[in-house]
DNA sequence: CCTCTAACCTATTCATTAA
DNA sequence: TTAATGAATAGGTTAGAGG
């Protein structure tokens, strides 16, 4: 409650939305809802947002992030966590409530499709500004528009795995590790394939 | 510097819908 | 029933705010 989460807009060179930084009671509730229920569904999620004033993207987020480090690691945490059957007082539910529905799956027209696809082959890693750009011009979440382009690149990649396998019998490959080659290439079939592969280690 | 963690990524799986 | 694809997951990387 009263927690401006948004409000300036660094100007310039965004690729990511700016780091969103959580108050204590936004973290208290947050911390409190994810020991009763790590994977909460749609409508929690959604009345989260609510409460706390925050985008329901970055409470999706901040359960993944968090499920990740905490995980369900259970065992020696600082306190609570028992995973105990948990049916303490009367709680009936949890018998087959396993999983909470999860958000409605989007239709895309074909209209907004075709602008997807095209933004796509510019460019399949959109910073925030683009995504957000992009969102309103076809009237989605932006949150939607992300999660569009994960899709599409996760898919983009599998198929050309295909292909390659295909193109190539059996033993003999080795020449799949030929990704670096792809460089420049405009052309809507190669990625970058950089933007988070550069390592540097030592 | 170093730590913590939001934001982001890929790869895989679950689930819905159009054919 | 199946193919296509949106949503969720696990788990790893990148980067910004502080110590």
């Amino acid at each position: 409650v009263a927690g401006d989460t948004s409000s300036h807009k660094m100007v310039g060179t965004n690729h990511r939305r700016s780091r969103t930084k959580f108050t204590e009671d936004q973290l208290k509730i947050l911390i409190n809802t994810f020991n009763q229920k790590p994977y909460p569904g749609y409508a929690t999620k959604r009345k989260l947002a609510l409460e706390i004033n925050t985008e329901e993207s970055r409470i999706q987020i901040w359960f993944q992030n968090r499920r990740a480090r905490f995980g369900l690691q259970k065992r020696s945490g600082p306190e609570t966590l028992e995973s105990s059957q948990t049916h303490g007082q009367g709680q009936p539910v949890t018998e087959f409530q396993s999983r909470e529905a999860r958000r409605c799956r989007t239709i895309y027209s074909t209209s907004q499709l075709h602008t997807l696809i095209e933004a796509f082959m510019k460019n399949p890693y959109p910073g925030i500004d683009y995504r957000e750009q992009l969102a309103k011009e076809i009237g989605v979440p932006e949150s939607r528009v992300q999660i569009w382009f994960q899709n599409r690149r996760s898919r983009f990649h599998l198929q050309r795995k295909r292909e390659l396998v295909s193109s190539e019998p059996e033993d003999q490959g080795k020449i799949s590790e030929g990704l670096q080659g792809a460089e420049d290439t405009q052309n809507g079939t190669n990625f970058p394939s950089d933007s988070h592969s550069s390592r540097a280690r030592t």
